[in-house]
DNA sequence: CTTGATGCAAATGGTTTGCATGTTT
DNA sequence: AAACATGCAAACCATTTGCATCAAG
């Protein structure tokens, strides 16, 4: 179970040793990821969590503080194949697969897409930055319920 | 270049055989998806296209085109990063990588997931779908012009 | 005090849907 | 004629933005 790599404090202080501000706003964000199962939430759910806490904080200050916090190299976001996109710390490297059928998360080591982006780079030129995939596809239990007839003999 | 692998009128049956019926909208989308460089589309340029032939079919009805097109298995649909969703033959398997920058798009091989499909099989059971992948990074030129003093030496 | 972050509401972009009507079979 | 696809408008969701206000430095 990958731990958070960074404290909260560092990771203010890192904030503030960049000029940045640390604002309330910024604080509960980072607060909230770091005590979320796998470390990483969609804005929505970040900020249903802010809200008992903070109730005042908006939507849109989420929205924007993940924002900043993604240029500001503290987050990475993902994009999820339909659903909202979500935000991990970009210190915590790591993939989703998730599970078209019953939307379960499976955890992946980050090095997974190493064979493609050395391709890609060794191919094409193209410097591929897979950490904002997410991967597709059916679940070991989805996958057995959904092709019975092909376990056979 | 990949050419079509399938025509018009052998989708057209492939349709009627499985007791769907063939609409101009449907007939329309397929039409321009086989001359669309690449061959493939977001459901808006696909409208877009689509309109100077038949003014009257709706974006609306694009869109159930298409989604009806990806459930027979015909069309797959790629979650491209940001930007709207794409369309190309499922017959047709290939990826693309898009660059952040300059919006530049590479066409790969459909084997390029390999390693990482195998992987999860392996290691998670997880049968990992990656038709619907977009690769996103920086393309060759990008790259170079994004770090230069990298170059040196 | 100054710059920059936030609340709110309203706009945006992509996509979906309800319903009456038109088309395919 | 029956079943189903379509046009249209309106709803929807995730996300962004303008602007006046507020807080961090």
């Amino acid at each position: 179970m990958p731990a958070p790599a960074v404290s909260l404090d560092e990771l203010l202080d890192q904030l503030r040793q960049h000029g940045e501000r640390v604002t309330v706003a910024r604080r509960a964000v980072l607060e909230e990821l770091l005590d979320a199962p796998g470390s990483h939430l969609a804005a929505d759910a970040l900020a249903d969590r802010i809200h008992d806490r903070h109730p005042d904080i908006h939507l849109s200050t989420v929205y924007r503080t993940v924002e900043f916090l993604t240029h500001a190299g503290i987050l990475t976001e993902v994009h999820v194949g339909h659903g909202p996109n979500s935000y991990h710390f970009a210190a915590d490297s790591h993939h989703h697969a998730v599970c078209d059928t019953c939307g379960a998360e499976v955890e992946v080591p980050s090095d997974l897409f190493e064979p493609v982006t050395d391709r890609l780079r060794r191919d094409y030129g193209f410097a591929a930055d897979p950490s904002h995939l997410t991967i597709t596809g059916r679940c070991a239990a989805c996958a057995a319920a959904a092709e019975p007839a092909a376990a056979s003999s």
